[in-house]
DNA sequence: CAAGCTAACATGTACGTACAACTTCAAAAT
DNA sequence: ATTTTGAAGTTGTACGTACATGTTAGCTTG
C-alpha cells in the first residue's frame, strides 16, 4: 500500500473529518447515516462503520443506537494533543510549595497540559510507589522535588527508567548527585551568605544558624552562612550551629534556643533561620526567654513567605521568587519536551536577595557585658 | 441484551483478559492466532477481530501483521486501571486549599488513582476553560471547589456536560445552588454562630464581622453571626457589618477597620473574623490605632490555620479539620465512582468547633464610659 | 390536547467470502 | 556454510447478508 492509495475506511474517515474540520459539521450536529456515508463513498455499511469506529474511539463522534451518528463537543475529545505533566513534591501544603505549584500550573495551563500532582511525604519508599505510578499512567514529563536530598537516591532505577523511556523529567530545589537532569533552584549557599553577611555588617558577632541538614537546601544555607563568617573572619562557636531533620524540627531548634538564650554570657546576639517558619517559632523561644526582638537578638529568616508580615515584628527574610521558579521549571520542561532546550546547562538558579523588616537592627552594647574581641 | 448473554464479541474479550490477568499468557507472548481463537470460541474471525482489536485500543494487545497477537508489557498498559480524579480549586496556594488537596491526595494515591489538579483563579472564564480542558483528559471523577460560589453559575452547560457524560463530581466548600451534586463541607453558618457566640458569652454587646461574601462561604458565616445576635437578643449596628470581595480584600476591610476603631464611641469590643489571613491583617489594624488584643478589643479567626499560632498573640479561632474534608471528599467520589454511594442525601458536613487562645477576653468595663443597653 | 401504539428508520452484532500485505521458515541455489 | 527464493501462515481491508436493539415520528384513541 503505498502513499497514494490509502485504505478505505482511512479515507472516509479523512472525509468526514474534513466536515468536521470545516464547521459543515458542528458538535453535536448529525452527521449523514452510515448508509447515506456508504452511498455518499462508494463503500461498504462495513467499511463506514470501521472509519466511524476510529472516530468515536478518538473521540471525535459519538454514536446513539437508532437515532444516528453525531460530531463529539470540543471538551469530548481525548487527550492525543494534550500533553500530561506530572509534579512529584515532599508535602503539598508545605508553607512554601504551593506556590511553586502555582506557578508551573498556570504556565502548564497555558500551554494546554494537564497536571498530575503527587506527593512522597518526604518518604523515599513513598518516591518510589509514586514514580512507578506516575509511569504506568499517560507521562511526557515530570517535575520533581527530591525527597531528603541529602540523603542519597535508593530509587535510582526509577530515575534510570524514566530515562530509557524518554521521559524528560527536571528537579527542583535540588538534584541528586548522580543525576544528570536539569535543576531548577535557589542559590541556597548565596541565601545562607546573605543572611549571615547583612547581620555581620550590622555589627553582630555571635550569630546562631539553626538548619535543617537532611535536605541540600539546608546543607548548602549553612555552607553560606559558613563562608560569610570565615570572609568577615568573625568567629563561630560550634554549639551555635545548629543541624535539625524532618523528625525533630518540631521540638529541636526550639529546645536548643531555649538553652543558648537562657545564658547571658553565651547567647547569640542574632540568629539566622533555615526559614520563615522555624522564625516564627524561635521568635517563641525568645519570649518565652523575656528577650526581645530586634532590640535583644536580631533574627533572620528565609523564603519571605506571607508568614515574615503575619507575626507582630515583620521579619527580615531571604526572598526568592517561588512562583516564577515552577514558571521556568514548566518552561524548560516543556522545552524538554519539544526538543528545544540547550542540552548543557540547563539549570536555572535564582539569586536570593533580602527583605530589610522589623526582626534586624544594628547591634549596640547597651550597657551589657560583653565586648567586641574580633575585627 | 440483558446480563446473561453478553455480545459474542465480549465474551471472547473477557476469555482473553482471563488468561491475561491468569498469566497464562505473560508479556510478550503471542496468543492463539485468529483461526484457532475463532476455532476455540465457536466463532467467526470477524467477531473474534473485534474483540482483539477492542484489547489493542485499550493497550492489553499489540498485533503485527503477518506474525501474531502479543500481550502488551505492563509499561504498555493505558490508564485503564488506574482512575484519573481531577481536582479543581480556585487558588493552589490559598493558605488552606493546600491542606484539603494534601488530604484528597493521600485517598487518592493509596486507592491508585492519578490527581490531575488545575486552577481558576477565582474566575468564571478561567473555571471554564479549565472545565472542559479537564473533560478532554481522561478523566473519571471531579472534586471541584466552586468559583465565587455566590455570584451564580455561568458554566452550567459543562457541568451539565459532566453528567452527561456520566463523570461523577461533587463540591467541596459549597455547591452552586441548581446543581445536584455531593457537597463535602464546614458547616459555615455554625461555624459564624459561633464564633460571635463565643464573644457574646464572654459578655461582648459590640461585634463587628468581617465578611468575604462573593463566596457562599462568607455570606454563610455571616448568616450565622446574625442569628446569635438574634438568639441571643443582642442588637447589630449596620456599620458594623462588613462584607468584602475577592478584588478589594487587600484594603478594604483594614480601612473600615481603622475607621471604627479609631471612634472611641462607636469601636467594636470585638470583632469577627472571616478567616485567620483577615484576622492577622485586623490585627495590624489595631495595632496601628494603638490598641490591644484581647485587652481593648477581641478577635476571633477561622480556620485555625498556622496563621493563628504565628501571631504575637495566639488567635481563637473556628477550627475544622481542612486534611480529613479533602479525604472525605476523595473517599465519597470514589463511592461515587464505583456506584457505592448512596443517591441521596450523601452531603458530608463537618461541624467546627473553637480553639480558645489568647485573642479573646470577658468584656469589662474598663472605665470605659460605655454602659451594657441590651440583655 | 395528551397519551399510547406502531411502523419506519438507524445503529449494533454476527456470520461469511475474498483478496492484500506482511512475516516466517524451509528448501534450493551459490 | 551462507544467501536467496517461494510457500505457508497470519494479520489487514473490503464487501455482502441477516437479524437484534433502540429511537423517532406519525397516527389513533380517549
Amino acid at each position: 500500500m503505498n502513499e497514494k492509495t490509502k485504505p478505505k475506511h482511512e479515507q472516509v474517515k479523512e472525509m468526514i473529518l474534513s466536515w468536521i474540520e470545516s464547521e459543515r459539521y458542528k458538535p453535536n450536529d448529525q452527521l449523514p447515516t452510515e448508509h447515506e456515508l456508504s452511498e455518499l463513498s462508494g463503500t461498504s455499511r462495513q467499511t463506514v462503520r470501521q472509519a466511524l469506529g476510529t472516530l468515536v474511539q478518538e473521540g471525535r463522534l459519538y454514536r446513539k443506537q437508532g437515532s444516528g451518528t453525531y460530531v463529539a463537543a470540543l471538551s469530548e475529545r481525548r487527550t492525543a494533543d494534550m500533553p500530561t505533566i506530572g509534579v512529584l513534591t515532599t508535602y503539598i501544603s508545605d508553607y512554601i510549595f504551593p506556590q511553586i505549584v502555582r506557578g508551573a500550573e498556570s504556565v502548564l495551563r497555558e500551554q494546554g497540559c494537564l497536571m498530575l500532582l503527587s506527593s512522597t511525604d518526604n518518604d523515599k519508599a513513598k518516591e518510589r510507589d509514586n514514580l512507578l505510578m506516575l509511569q504506568a499512567g499517560p507521562l511526557q514529563g515530570l517535575i520533581i522535588e527530591p525527597t531528603k536530598s541529602a540523603q542519597g537516591n535508593p530509587n535510582l532505577d526509577c530515575y534510570l527508567a524514566l530515562e530509557y523511556m524518554k521521559i524528560p523529567y527536571l528537579m527542583i530545589n535540588e538534584r541528586y548527585a548522580e543525576l544528570d537532569c536539569p535543576c531548577v533552584k535557589v542559590d541556597d549557599e548565596l541565601g545562607g551568605y546573605l543572611a549571615a553577611k547583612h547581620l555581620i555588617e550590622l555589627g553582630h558577632f555571635r550569630i546562631a544558624g539553626f538548619f535543617k541538614t537532611d535536605d541540600l537546601q539546608g546543607t548548602q544555607r549553612l555552607k553560606g552562612f559558613l563562608r560569610a563568617h570565615r570572609e568577615f573572619g568573625v568567629q563561630l562557636r560550634p554549639e551555635h550551629v545548629v543541624h535539625y531533620a524532618t523528625e525533630n524540627k518540631e521540638t529541636r531548634p526550639f529546645e536548643l534556643a531555649l538553652t543558648m538564650l537562657e545564658k547571658p554570657e553565651e547567647r547569640p546576639t542574632a540568629i539566622v533561620c533555615y526559614n520563615d517558619e522555624l522564625a516564627v517559632r524561635l521568635l517563641e523561644a525568645v519570649r518565652r526567654t523575656e528577650l526581645r526582638v530586634p532590640e535583644d537578638v536580631s533574627m533572620i529568616g528565609f523564603d519571605d513567605s506571607f508568614l515574615a508580615t503575619a507575626t507582630e515584628v515583620k521579619l527580615t527574610s531571604v526572598s526568592h521568587p517561588k512562583a516564577e521558579l515552577g514558571m521556568k521549571a514548566a518552561e524548560l520542561l516543556i522545552a524538554m519536551m519539544e526538543g528545544s532546550a540547550p542540552s548543557r546547562n540547563r539549570d536555572i538558579i535564582f539569586a536570593p536577595d533580602i527583605v530589610l523588616r522589623d526582626s534586624t537592627k544594628p547591634y549596640e552594647k547597651n550597657g551589657d557585658k560583653f565586648v567586641r574581641t574580633n575585627v
